[in-house]
DNA sequence: GACGAAAATGAGAATCATTCCTACTCTATC
DNA sequence: GATAGAGTAGGAATGATTCTCATTTTCGTC
């Protein structure tokens, strides 16, 4: 499943012309065992030091550009990253209020369904051109209980 | 009704002994009349910079320690601020993810019932205790277009 | 296999939002 | 009208992120 993730985006990229760089590949294979997204930071704590932040940081920003990973801002300004939902499947999150992690969640069928139907009615309804939604549940994790 | 907001914030603030300064009223009264949430820097213009910045961010720690104001975690770190749902009634966003402006979306009873319900589960189905949800609708605004 | 152009990297400086620190100023109270 | 505690101003410090630029790697081509 990782390896069939790492096929999907060596395709994206080399259909964009960029490089699947060994940093790139590293990036992306911690991320696709990751249970949520991560910082910069524990990115780099993950691959043990082996990339220098500034890469890290240039990495992270390609693979976004590439469509391969998506951003989210989170508790405290750190921007935490995850695989696109092309990649990963569609899913929300569980934000811990107290430690900032964020865990990965699965959501019923029906109350998707009708997120959908919302965010389809709004382009219409408003000036507003409706990409996609995002669903977070905030509260404490086992952790910080 | 702006006045209204003022007179339950002052009260709160009585209540925890919290001084209503002329600089946490000024913070208050430009996120009253907001229709989203609002950047430091955004309500530093909004005050004409009446108030140094340190102060302000400090007026803003104070607000929400107070449960006074709500802040929001959005787009490329900035940390952005609004009443707090009591003040201010629930509500969910639209995220511009051209130039990261956010602004309030009311949105249908049914779909908001079963985000609640869907809240209230996780609760007894996992370790994480959820206090809150947030919905976020992303795309481009009338500007961004 | 060697070459030049384009892409990628590494290291450190720079930036930006935010927080911290310290000395000064109010304000309620005695 | 003295005093203590709360609040403020202003600038230094911090932490995440971005930028810069000199160096290295990679790729297609010869």
């Amino acid at each position: 499943m990782q390896s069939h993730v790492l096929r999907q985006v060596e395709q994206r990229l080399r259909d964009r012309s960029v490089r699947l760089t060994s940093a790139r590949r590293a990036v992306v294979e911690s991320l696709a065992v990751a249970d949520g997204p991560r910082s910069a930071a524990e990115i780099l704590d993950d691959l043990d030091g082996g990339v220098p932040l500034s890469s890290l940081y240039r990495t992270l920003t390609v693979l976004e550009d590439a469509g391969v990973l998506a951003p989210h801002h989170g508790v405290r300004g750190v921007t935490r990253y995850e695989l696109a939902e092309w990649l990963a499947g569609h899913h929300h999150h569980l934000i811990c209020t107290e430690c900032g992690s964020v865990e990965d969640l699965p959501i019923p069928t029906d109350v998707e369904r009708q997120l959908r139907a919302l965010v389809g009615a709004l382009t219409t309804t408003s000036g507003f051109a409706a990409d996609d939604h995002v669903l977070e549940i905030e509260g404490r994790c086992a952790r910080c209980r």
